[in-house]
This record gives structure tokens, sequence and C-alpha cells, in this order.
DNA sequence: AATTTATGTCAACAGTGCTGACATAAATTG
DNA sequence: CAATTTATGTCAGCACTGTTGACATAAATT
């Protein structure tokens, strides 16, 4: 048994609800979607011996062709180091070359090979699929409610970020 | 420089958008709102020497209090290394207890202690003022349209799981 | 010429998944 | 009752991906 400092601390038998208004559906529902939203790519990467972060990259380098290590670390909003090992990989295996930037020579430009382009479409489609599926006798009015509400949810400074992402309508954030 | 096979693999300069009516967007949007959504609960938790995982296993216990290991399992879909981990950090620290059960004795349910039942709200309380504030000015409609989509974006088979927990409209999946 | 910037790299660590093996106690079965 | 199965716990070790901090180089800027 664990020590215990003083009092027993006593077993709460009732379930969380909607205590103070808290919304518990959807923050489960935000993580079983997103969970088995990876699981299709996840495992076609793991035959390549990738993972999670392999596929950010991929996607962002292909949506973002040209984009330099620093924009793309700005869009990750991971460490140089973690991008490092797996940007690293994806070169020496022929997924992605780098360019130098032609204004600034210190600049690596990110694009992707066509071995890199198809893995992408290939780890997109099933997510895709599932999206659709997902959509299904959804009229354009829910979509847009949807996608309306997953942009909400980011972090404010972040979604003029979104935006400039190709094919995607700006912000009508509150009116404008 | 990398090892090349044959050709150097030239850089495609254009930007993937709706190949083959794939959903980059909504995919991309997926994961800036996950990554976001996640990162107040993060950094609460980092505080107390948490993690993710820790906070997945305070939430479902007080969201079923007196499940059994087992059933954690089941709905986390993790081993019970990962699980064992964890649980047992948490319970040595006094945010879960476990009783024996009742009927079978080698089970073991969990329950939140006073403490982890507020632990697990000051959690969920910054996701659900994200949510609140993603959902501002939605109607009823568009709420209910989110929901329907989190969830047929689940795998089929768990879907019904989702329906067990407390507070949950019980799935209009397709008809029923 | 000195400083700043963009990138790369090394070492080390943390959190959380995984596998496989083994132990114990309690329930179930023949 | 004896044998088996089940629920749980635990040990060792590995993989992936995030972190920090330090240092190096080349190119741009001041």
């Amino acid at each position: 048994m664990a020590q215990r400092s003083g009092a027993t601390a006593q077993p709460i038998r009732t379930a969380v609800t909607a205590d103070e208004g808290i919304d518990f559906s959807i923050i489960e529902l935000m993580y079983f979607a997103y969970r088995d939203f990876t699981s299709d790519p996840d495992q076609i990467l793991a035959e390549y011996g990738f993972g999670r972060a392999h596929h950010r990259v991929l996607h962002f380098v292909n949506r973002l062709p040209g984009l330099t290590v620093a924009e793309l670390l700005d869009v990750l909003k991971i460490t140089k180091q973690s991008l490092a090992r797996v940007l690293k990989q994806l070169i020496d295996a022929g997924y992605i070359v780098q360019v130098q930037g032609p204004r600034d020579r210190r600049q690596r430009e990110l694009y992707p090979t066509p071995k890199g382009r198809t893995l992408t479409l290939a780890l997109a489609r099933p997510q895709s699929r599932r999206i659709h599926a997902a959509l299904e006798g959804a009229g354009e009015t829910e979509r847009a409610g949807i996608e309306r509400f997953l942009k909400a949810m980011v972090n404010p400074e972040l979604r003029a970020q979104i935006d400039h992402l190709p094919g995607n309508t700006p912000g009508k954030d509150h009116g404008e």
C-alpha cells in the first residue's frame, strides 16, 4: 500500500457530468476523434520506420513547398532539434530535398520529391476518407460550422497562419 | 550528401490542394485544433510532474468512478504497462484510490479522491472554456452537427462505448 | 570588422507508447 | 479438490518525439 499522510482519502463515487457547466462530452469526443483520426496514417508510417512527426513534416512541406526550416518550425511549434531528427531522415530517404535559398543562401527551402508527394497523398487518403464518411449527409452549412469550430479551437494568434495555407477560406473570425 | 540511387529526385514546386478530392483543410484543422486544445491542461500537468497520460486516466476515472483496471484499459486502448506507470503515480500521490471489487475480489475499482476530483475539474476548465468560446454564436443545431461529426470520426466499433459515458446522447448512428 | 541570423549538430533527458516474461491471488472448471 | 483461467501487478528493455543547452559554420547585416 502507498503511504498515507493523514486521514484516508475517501473515494468519490459520483461521476462528473456537467459540473460548473463543463463540457465533458466534447472534451472526450476530441480525444477519441483525434486518436482514431491518426491511427490510419500511423499504421502506414510504421511500415516505413517513420512516426507521426515525419507525417507532419511531409504534410506541410507538401502544402507549402519551398518553405524554409525556420518557417516550418514556426508552423509546427516544435524545437529545432525535434525537427532536425525527422527532417534528416526524410531527406536521406529521398522524400524531401533541400534547395539553397535564392535571396538568402543560408536558407534551405524544402520541397517534396515525387516519392515524398506520393507518400503524403497515401497518408492523407485514409484520413480524408474518414472525414468524408463523417460528413456523409452533412450539407455545406454543417461542414462550414465544423470548420469554423475547429479553427476557433486554435489559439487566436495562430489562426492567420492557417489562412495562408492553400485552399483555405480566410478568416471570418468575428465579423470582417 | 545522402546516397542517391539513380537520377536526382526533382523537387516538386506545386502545393497539394484538393488532389483526388483529398480534404487537406480539415486534416490540418484537426491537427492544429487538437494541439492547442491539449496545451492548457499540459501546462497545468507539468506543474504536478504529470503528463497527458495522467490526464486521461484522471478524466475517465472521474467520468466512470468505480471502473476496473481492465475496463480502463479498454477505454484508453493502451497496454497494461503504459497504464500501470501513470496509475501507480496517481495512486501514490493520492489522486486516485483502489477499492477491492465487491463481487470479484481480484478486481480493483478505481475512484477519484477529492483531490483527484479537484484536479480533474481544474484540467477540464480551460478546455471547456475553449470549447465554449469556439461555440460562441453557434446554435443548438450547429453544436449537434459538431458532436455528430466528432463521433463519426471515431472507429465504428468504439462508438457504443462513448454512449455509455454519463450525459451523452446515445447514438443516432445511422437510423436506429 | 564585428555582429546577427539561419541552419546544423551533439549530448542528455522526459513522457508515453510498445513487447515479452513472470508472479500472485482469486475465480472458475472439470 | 486440483487444475486452469482471469485480473492485476511488476520487471526489463526499446522506440518515438518532445525538451534544453551548448557549440559550429556560413552568410547576411551593421
